[in-house]
DNA sequence: CGATAAATTGACATCACTCAACACCGGTGG
DNA sequence: CCACCGGTGTTGAGTGATGTCAATTTATCG
């Protein structure tokens, strides 16, 4: 396949969507970044692509479906860290540690291209857009963290809950998978309240409130925003805007 | 100033000694980054260096004293995102989005080297390691922020508690501002109470319970580690060994 | 030595967890 | 075609942990 098809393959990936946000990326640029990428891997609904305590050593780009990472605690509860949406990367940070710190499981049928971390790294050293690229994804990752690290620290259920739904919902209309006042939900409750520190009995009773108090309106996993500006003030919630990359001046 | 003498400011500073854990750097690398440090800033403690909602486009490597990332909610309450020590990095992640997403402040007098992003980030252009320097940064805090993400979601305050004595313990090590087996806490009860999501009163018991239980010993804000296999297995505690960067394999 | 910050204590109310039961749905195999 | 089953969503009762508020002691710093 000759560069300029190779890199074609790529231009409706979700991650190359989400990637030329941030930086203007070349048919070159793309065919170089499908050289070092092995190839198309499923997964299956509810099967762990990584384990807490195993050495894992690829970046996922995720084309379609959808992901948690998770920690396991010895008492049985389970923290989730974060959800992983199409065009977003599974292996960070594990991949940058001796042996994953966290797991990641499939909530849905997932497809994902994987390449080395090494070959990427090799790819930063020839092209370093690619490693300004993985700084701020890396860096918007920290801020999603950020943000629920507030959640969970200093807001209450109703208001956790708000915050999540609204975060989704740009996440997926960055990669167009939702509309403009609403969204499918691609988690179960269990799932939500676990990104939410929250039993699922009581994340369930935040949900009705919501209902009844017409913010949202919701069924069978489709979520309608009634009441947007509400809920954005019960959530907090403020998007977050990240500056591009600066492009190089001279020694391109 | 000539290159190596250049270079040698640089060396015993604690933000490069963490950054050789993970790349070697020469001395014409420490030269390139001296060369786009504007000079030595002091800020005051308890003056607030970052404010939330302000554009802010600068990395700051902490030579000296301590500070926190923090977020004030509209009720009054804290959340502090992570304490910066020593060798860590201030603009991380606010620097990267059109407009501080947090505020940051000084809890003693600080002293930091500061440069514009923009110039590291002409820097990473021409020596790519230092892109991927500061993708293993940031990874690394992402990692951080996660294991404050299972404090707050799944643990108990004493567990939260053990952990955070732990982690920092390990962090300070790392720039040796700890012993083997006890430190001194640069932090106020009121700051951990923020980190870890406690009301003050709260996260006092906690510390009396600590005592009590004679899992740790302090007076006057320096912590002994009495028994750390129990406050480990108590705090969850796992220490993250985070992989070298790979160096390039040819096109250096 | 006075003033301000930090640590400690106690009483009390309440939020959110636990546990348990039940409803509902879609799929699967007898 | 129907019975069963796992996953999911929903409801209720009871209780203990943790926040709030307020007072008090202790430390720190001009």
């Amino acid at each position: 396949m000759d560069a300029v098809n190779a890199g074609r393959a790529l231009d409706d990936h979700p991650f190359v969507v989400r990637m030329r946000q941030h930086v203007a990326l070349t048919p070159a640029d793309l065919a170089s970044l499908d050289r070092i990428i092995d190839g198309e891997l499923m997964v299956r609904k509810r099967r762990d692509l990584i384990v807490d305590g195993f050495e894992y050593r690829k970046l996922c780009f995720v084309k379609e479906g959808y992901a948690v990472r998770y920690k396991l605690l010895r008492n049985g509860k389970r923290q989730i860290l974060n959800v992983v949406l199409p065009g977003e990367l599974v292996g960070i940070p594990v991949s940058f540690f001796e042996r994953a710190n966290y797991s990641v499981t499939a909530v849905t049928n997932l497809t994902m291209n994987v390449c080395p971390l090494e070959a990427y790294v090799q790819l930063c050293y020839e092209r370093p857009q690619f490693a300004l690229a993985l700084c701020w994804i890396a860096v918007q990752e920290t801020a999603t963290y950020a943000e629920h690290l507030i959640n969970l620290g200093r807001r209450t259920p109703i208001e956790r809950l708000s915050h999540f739904l609204l975060e989704l919902h740009a996440r997926l209309l960055a990669v167009g998978r939702a509309e403009a006042a609403g969204f499918t939900l691609p988690f179960s409750q269990e799932v939500m309240a676990d990104v939410l520190g929250l039993s699922v009995p009581h994340l369930n009773r935040m949900m009705q409130q919501l209902r009844s108090e017409r913010l949202i309106a919701d069924s069978d996993r489709q979520v309608e925003f009634v009441d947007l500006a509400s809920l954005q003030a019960l959530g907090h919630y403020q998007p977050q805007a990240l500056t591009p990359i600066p492009l190089p001046t001279k020694h391109a």
